[in-house]
DNA sequence: ACTATTCGTGGAAGCGTTTCCACGACCATA
DNA sequence: TATGGTCGTGGAAACGCTTCCACGAATAGT
């Protein structure tokens, strides 16, 4: 009976301790009505001084649920990421729910079918983070009746629940704020292109340029592909244009530190010679310097949206699926300012 | 027997297909060398054929081995335990286990015996990174014999299995290089110092200082929390002084980037004017401008080495515990130099 | 007071595996 | 040609729990 020595404590030992049945003792932990108060709290004391702990396994294997959810994810590292998580893991918490990561490369090789065979009887429900490839997933997720919902997805494809930010509409906030700041001539930096978020932000500021009357010149429009090196590599480009933008927009706040990192190397200043415009809103662009200006993308509360969309889902499977677009917020900073009037 | 209708195939299913029995089946699963060659090959092709795959909570359930190892960690969404955990995934996905992760805060109120309960038959074995409070862990987890290896640990205590970097001896490096590049007075900005990391290199830069027949001045040396403003606001103290230091070790790269704006909110430039030094090494120290120089600390290695020692205590328990300290390195880049000849 | 209900409980059948035991077939040795 | 061994296999118990079914007791309705 030492715990040292016998390490598991199993509901049997409950009941005979608790001098009930094992029937009896599961209902005590699951909660069921259909148990006399005082037997309730009885068999709740034993399992206190014993350190009962149900099995997990056991209780999946015989219940069919896990309370445990998975998350996939590209990649780790990331501020962006690591937002997302933060949602999710709060959300999670709030449930007594169990997270279980896997990381998109490991199945990369696989056939897409592979995550939901894998996933299958390991977790109860699937966050898909930041596809490259959502239709691969939502396929046979969709069909194997596996309850999921996508984070940040690409637009794209069959309907399927999903929670994303309003992409276009930040762009186009963001554009437009330059422009009534004076800007004529903005440049762009792209996301990867692949990624509806990419292509709708573009979008966005083509738009806003357009409802302002402002030329497109494809020559301001640099593809990257979001990550840091690009925003350098793009913005030297842009300055080196014969008619350089007195501004640069980059898809997100990382590209946005490359290209502040570009215009130093420069000798220019942000925001006297250049504004400098992200998106995101990771944490870092508060502590930089000068401050970005960026549009603030609501990583964390995307994480924990998706993730009660999933527990609303797990509730009741029935239910119609819904995307949600949560919104941006335009973050004024540092980084951005009226030109000096110059502008060729 | 179509897969739409009926999604669970069991190794009941493939038992029957295949003419034998669910022991037999079980051995082809597993590899049990008790198996006629032919009979493995008739089985395998029924289980690939009924797109079988086993459930993992039965297995675990009968076995005992859930194939899924936990992580601990205090947070996420740092570049730095970002790379620990590419190495933990990397190493995990090459032995075909699963991850499920918890943070810390989320047990932060429970007392330590909790993980342990927690944790108990879901996973097979425990890496905890980088925690504050190692002995709250460490007790429960060995008095339960339940196999954990520690990350980036706090080097007091019980001895238990643990990886972490060679602290000291990076912080010696790094002053020793300031000092031979002629800097006299060198400020130092601390880690939380509750984290033996922190306190590690903190000795170090003494040691080098003590080496080097330089004096140490308290003023010199600040103290932080390993956060970016800390690195901002350590390095305005520190200029401020009334006789400045030409060169600023930050305790982590978080930090020196920190030192970094703050130098620039001061019209100084790096490294002609002062020279600034970090620790770690994470991805963004070679894309900020000025290029950083920093002590390398290899924490992917760190996470793939811990996951192996785990992984070799699961197979042989009695093994004898050991700690293993991993090299740093100094990587020089462009943020530090000699200083110009002033130094009052 | 007597039959319907409801309530609390015990008992037992799974859930999908692993693994131990046992058994026959076959091979090599004596 | 007996004999001991190995090898491949089947059968069944066990893992710890949930849940369905059934049963007696208490309660309510008439």
């Amino acid at each position: 009976m030492d715990k040292r020595l016998n390490p598991k404590i199993t509901i049997i030992d409950v009941a005979n301790e608790a001098g009930v049945s094992v029937g009896t003792a599961s209902r005590v932990i699951n909660n069921d009505v259909h148990v006399a108060p005082e037997t309730r709290e009885r068999v709740s004391d034993v399992m206190v001084r014993l350190g009962f702990v149900p099995n997990r396994q056991a209780r999946s294997l015989a219940g069919g649920k896990t309370d445990t959810i998975g998350v996939l994810v590209p990649d780790l590292g990331t501020s962006y990421i690591g937002e997302i998580m933060h949602g999710i893991d709060a959300e999670l918490a709030l449930n007594q729910l169990d997270l279980m990561l896997f990381t998109t490369h490991r199945t990369a090789t696989k056939e897409a079918n592979y995550v939901a065979n894998m996933v299958k009887g390991m977790v109860d429900g699937l966050l898909v983070v930041l596809p490259r490839n959502p239709a691969d997933y939502t396929g046979s997720l969709t069909r194997r009746n596996f309850p999921f919902v996508l984070i940040d997805h690409q637009g794209n494809g069959d309907p399927c629940p999903a929670v994303g930010a309003t992409n276009w509409q930040g762009a186009y906030d963001a554009t437009e704020y330059l422009i009534k700041l004076g800007h004529k001539r903005i440049g762009f930096i792209t996301g990867s292109m692949d990624l509806g978020a990419a292509t709708e932000r573009l979008a966005g500021y083509n738009s806003a340029l357009r409802d302002q009357r402002l030329p497109q010149d494809p020559a301001l429009i640099y593809e990257g592909t979001f990550f840091q090196p690009d925003g350098y590599a793009g913005t030297c480009a842009l300055l080196d244009l014969d008619n350089p933008p007195t501004a640069i927009f980059a898809s997100n706040d990382a590209m946005a530190m490359g290209a502040i990192d570009a215009v130093r190397g420069r000798d220019l200043h942000i925001p006297e010679n250049i504004s400098i415009i992200g998106f995101d809103d990771v944490p870092q662009s508060a502590l930089v310097r000068p401050t970005l200006t960026t549009v603030r993308q609501p990583l964390e509360e995307m994480g924990r949206i998706a993730t009660q969309m999933l527990l609303e889902r797990l509730k009741n499977p029935e239910q119609e699926i819904q995307r949600i677009e949560l919104p941006t917020e335009l973050i004024i900073r540092g980084s951005t300012a009226s030109p000096i009037g110059n502008t060729g």
